[in-house]
DNA sequence: TACAATATGTCCTATTTCGGACATATCAAG
DNA sequence: CTTGATATGTCCGAAATAGGACATATTGTA
């Protein structure tokens, strides 16, 4: 029996690929909420986007966020246990607003030159 | 001397990423303009938005997309040349509405879950 | 008649990315 | 005192992707 796969299957992979290829911009956007460390940016994604992040992705991104002047960090001791506190600097909020722009622009309607 | 990589560097890179990533996004919505066949869609996406794209990328992603019912083709038969004349189903324009959402889902502001 | 353009397709290797394993340390609870 | 949670990091093999090469056919132009 032949069963058409869901319009709804289509778009959870689109949400999935997403995810996937501006997992830098989530956390930029995550970080611009409130300061945060790797440990609970990870829960946290999965909490609020059922996204599950693997710390071995995750850890080597926030540096070169850090690399690239998107990040800062500041070590925290909490309890014992240290924290790398990520802060977004001015340069990733730039970076956000640009990359607002550009999702705009894919909203306009498509024209082809002349 | 050290020279400070350029934000629009950045934003560059996401444009390309972008192309890369939702090339089947992109494609049907050239395809929604107007119904086009291959040979023109790699004309158009470099004349349009300067992205080079190869054929042995295109093709499979045409007939994948025809597999999943977001495109329908016909064979046009022009001054002896056979074209693969592509246009856009119901589905496909279902499936560009709901990406749509989902970009505009995007420039919402984020909020943790309490 | 040879070369560039139009037109569609596959194949295979090199590169990139993914995701689980390895590694280490503290603290809280049972 | 052991297990689970918190916390941060690296490494390496497998899987996926990219991109050039191979393949073929017609038409238009120099």
């Amino acid at each position: 029996m032949e069963r058409e796969t869901l319009i709804e299957t289509f778009i959870e992979e689109i949400r999935q690929r997403f995810a996937r290829v501006f997992l830098d911009v989530l956390v930029l956007k995550l970080v611009q909420i409130e300061p945060m460390w790797g440990y609970r940016i990870i829960k946290e994604t999965e909490r609020t986007f059922g996204v599950k992040l693997r710390h071995s992705a995750l850890y080597p991104l926030l540096h070169s966020l850090e690399v690239k002047g998107f990040l800062r960090s500041r070590r925290e001791v909490k309890k014992g246990r240290v924290r790398k506190v990520y802060d977004i600097t001015s340069k990733g909020i730039q970076f956000i607003d640009f990359y607002h722009d550009f999702l705009r622009e894919q909203l306009q309607t498509l024209k082809l030159k002349k």
